[in-house]
DNA sequence: ACCTGAACACCGTTCAAGT
DNA sequence: ACCTGAACACCGTTCAAGT
């Protein structure tokens, strides 16, 4: 219970106290929810947080789900200002793309898959935030519909990603002593192909790196985009 | 609280009476999960349905999380007697190990969500459920440390995939409504190219059908894959 | 209008006690 | 060994009352 001041006594706030408002409220929850967790961000803890009654909060926001939808807000508002560049082919702007929307979601790893989860919350906010996707492919010259299909496809692949990344909490993690030991452990002739694989692997030194999976995967999705729709 | 059976008095079950198991709790558990959505699974709620002691449970399964954990594998369980089959081109081969993935965690929508964000639920699950998509890879001629890359790019994007399709109920929904009143709705100059490709498909009737969405995704990574690493 | 206090209907889990 | 009952330390939210 650090960071918890004195409830006000009841009526108005004292002139010159700031008084609660919806931005200085999520802006408590997200420090919760970085610093802790999102378990932590319970709305006793968040009152707590700002020295308010418990109740204060529902002045401001209708319930707990409005308060990590706004912090979805908060998160991808980050995101809005990036620049159209016409310098680089469009691959590379396409790429560019979902570099920026994966810092996005990992600048606030706890968060991640509270916002992937919400509904409300993508779907809200993903239409703001999808436009750079949407002018690299029509550089490339796909049209419409191709261009809606293979936004979703990079979309939905950078979601399951981060739902990865962000469960882990290094940047680079071991699978050898994990995977390999389980891997040893299934029953023989289980699953032939992912234990040689994994075995060979496991020679180079098996680790793997978030940004290189990453990378890698762009590559696939831009290479399938043009040898499916150009 | 349909199905609730009187709590045993204290002691010993009964003769005859079906002794409590992590089996029947299990399959309890995902019996409500199903019908009423992984809120309504409660620990309380569990034990009634069961005609238990709340604390019984924990005879069994050490905490909650186990029990997620458990239907978990409940779920993959159902993915692992996928045959070999040699008469396809690899290329369909992993499209058909993607299409059965995507089917296992179909058939438990409410559940998928769970499963997708539980970090340990999902690392010892999925390496015993990825064996079809390393067979194709392989008879694709990919490197080991090229289906790897693969498979792991193909299953993200199968997870983020899944966020959308198990938050939406229908399988099939109008993005037109939603979708175009929101771009309309955004300032002029804000997002011109997501604009335009939305009024272009609001013209075709935009609706958006996973199972299209889906094969499209497919098609793209397959084909990557294939520009990339052969 | 904004804040509070008490209360309601829940949680997961620990712990000691029953048989 | 397996189950129970009571209790602990929490939740989100409603509602009536304060200023």
């Amino acid at each position: 219970m650090i960071n918890a001041r004195k409830p006000h006594r009841s009526g108005r706030p004292r002139a010159g106290e700031g008084r609660l408002s919806r931005e200085a409220i999520l802006r408590a929850a997200l420090r919760i929810v970085d610093d802790e967790g999102v378990d932590a961000m319970t709305m006793r803890r968040l009152a707590s947080t700002l020295g308010v009654n418990p109740m204060s909060i529902y002045h401001h926001l209708p319930n707990k789900a409005a308060v990590f939808g706004g912090l979805a807000e908060l998160v991808f508002a980050d995101l809005e200002s990036a620049p159209p560049r016409e310098d680089v082919p469009w691959q590379e702007e396409l790429k560019a793309a979902a570099r920026a929307y994966r810092d996005a979601l990992r600048a606030h790893p706890n968060l991640a898959l509270q916002i992937l989860s919400d509904t409300s919350a993508v779907s809200e906010v993903v239409v703001t935030t999808v436009e750079p996707f949407y002018r690299a492919l029509d550089r490339g010259g796909l049209a419409s519909r191709q261009i809606f299909e293979a936004v979703n496809t990079i979309v939905d692949f950078i979601h399951g990603f981060m739902l990865g990344e962000t469960a882990v909490r290094a940047d680079t993690f071991e699978l050898a002593p994990d995977l390999l030991d389980r891997v040893d452990n299934l029953p023989a002739g289980k699953a032939p192909t992912l234990s040689r694989v994994v075995r060979d692997l496991g020679r180079e030194g098996l680790h793997y790196d978030f940004d290189t999976g990453f990378e890698s995967a762009l590559t696939v999705l831009v290479h399938g985009i043009q040898k499916t729709w150009t």
